[in-house]
DNA sequence: CGTCCACGTCTAC
DNA sequence: TAGACCTGGACGG
């Protein structure tokens, strides 16, 4: 779940089911995380959260409790009445990080760090994190070297971003910086797709470029409050953009991005408009990482662009002229040519063939050892998401890139391929990683 | 079965 | 600027 808007829902979250609830005990960590233990340890405290980018804090506040008959043990250490210090633990969640309230046998798997309510029945507020990209520190403040929050501290993030324009991050195509935590914190993959193809901003095009017009709009400005702010309202720049569309992502119901319970039809899903939208050109940037955009790629784009295949997992495209274009009959062709921007406005459903899928033996077994159910009757863990090949070839709209005559290749980034050929299979020995 | 892809950092050459 | 760090879903053979 995890840019600036899934983190500050995470926050609210966590502030809405712990509101009044006293939590007890000690803070436990699964065995296979890497992360620190927590040593905090109280017979009675209470949780809160506060998010910045993408970050969240969350701090555990011994409380003494009214009832007089509190068990004192278990904050032993401090004579009798003397409670233990209030602890912060802030959290970054990596890929797939998210908090989740369960009952005790509920706990999911991969949940990596457990907070045990007091009262009955005991519920377990767990940091959930299949890919362990997710880590917390204790007693830690936010992260130096991230800026101040695009959505929290709006005013501090535009004057950093515009008073370091000369800062050498801006020589980078605007769609890299947008994700340099430095300046952009709580930014992230489909947020810089979004923003950008809002403002039609090529997605290559030099930072600097794109912001130093900002500048001389700081000064100006005879204009009445009245006016500027209607300007504003309806031309946002790039940097309001980069605090408005997480603020249009928390007012949607629901959780954000949630590819775990996305069937299409989610607030979200219907929310963007590029990202993962069908018809959209998509490019690898310089650090191996997919912008979807629209339009002129911009003049930084890399040359022999490695193509991603995208598939899909929604697709849509909004037509914001209202009303129009039905989808035309032969959509379903793969359009291996010219996407144009053309855009249906039906959602188009994914198809829900139930899609019976062998799932391999492995995971099988683990979903035996971990007592899951599975599709069976209630259990729908089955995702339909129709995942329709993506025919995008980047094909830049006018032209804009000369087909490099290196063969279509592809060279495929050999992105991490780890546990790859070479490497040694190395600690699959652990005992521990069987407790995920 | 295998390959590719995913909301993000990190650190090591 | 490459990998490394991970799991799991979709899809291809």
């Amino acid at each position: 779940m995890p840019e600036g808007p899934e983190l500050h829902l995470a926050s609210q979250f966590v502030n809405r089911v712990c509101s009044g609830t006293v939590f007890s005990g000690r803070v436990e960590k699964s065995a296979v995380s890497k992360n620190c233990e927590v040593p905090f340890s109280c017979a009675a405290y209470l949780i809160s959260a506060v998010s910045r980018g993408k970050e969240v804090k969350l701090t555990l506040t011994p409380i003494k409790e009214e009832d007089g008959k509190e068990d004192t043990k278990l904050d032993a250490a401090e004579g009798g009445n003397t409670l233990p210090a209030p602890m912060d633990i802030t959290f970054r969640f990596g890929m797939s990080g998210s908090f989740k309230l369960t009952s005790e046998d509920e706990v999911p798997k991969h949940a990596h760090l457990k907070f045990f309510t007091k009262g009955k029945p005991v519920q377990v507020l767990c940091f959930v994190d299949p890919r362990r990209f997710g880590s917390w520190e204790v007693n830690g403040t936010w992260q130096l070297d991230r800026g101040p929050c695009v959505l929290l501290e709006y005013e501090k993030f535009r004057s950093n971003v515009l008073s370091n324009l000369s800062d050498r991050a801006f020589d980078k195509p605007i769609c890299e910086v947008l994700l340099n935590q430095k300046y952009f914190n709580g930014i992230g993959n489909y947020l810089r797709a979004e923003i950008l193809f809002r403002l039609k901003v090529p997605p290559f095009e030099k930072a600097r470029t794109v912001l130093e017009p900002l500048l001389c709009k700081e000064v100006a400005a005879e204009l009445t409050l009245s006016k500027k702010l209607k300007l504003k309202l309806e031309n946002p720049d790039l940097l309001e953009l980069c605090h408005m569309l997480p603020m249009e992502v928390i007012n949607l119901d629901g959780k954000g991005y949630d590819p775990e319970h996305s069937d299409g039809s989610s607030a979200f899903e219907k929310w963007l408009r590029c990202y993962y939208v069908d018809g959209m050109q998509l490019l690898r940037d310089s650090n191996g990482r997919t912008i979807w955009f629209q339009g002129n790629p911009g003049p930084m784009a890399p040359k022999a662009s490695k193509t991603p295949k995208a598939k899909s997992w929604r697709r849509k495209a909004v037509d914001e002229s209202g009303e129009k274009s039905l989808l035309s009959p032969e959509d379903s062709k793969p359009r291996k040519g010219k996407v144009k921007p053309e855009r249906q406005k039906t959602p188009k459903v994914p198809k829900d063939l139930p899609q019976k899928r062998p799932r391999s033996a492995k995971a099988a077994k683990e979903q035996i050892a971990e007592g899951l159910q599975t599709d069976a009757g209630t259990g729908k863990r089955t995702t339909r998401r129709s995942r329709k090949r993506m025919a995008a070839e980047p094909s830049p709209p006018a032209e804009a890139a000369k087909e490099s005559e290196i063969p279509n290749k592809r060279p495929r980034k050999s992105r991490t391929k780890s546990g790859k050929g070479q490497k040694a299979p190395l600690e699959r020995t652990n005992p521990g990683e069987s407790l995920d």
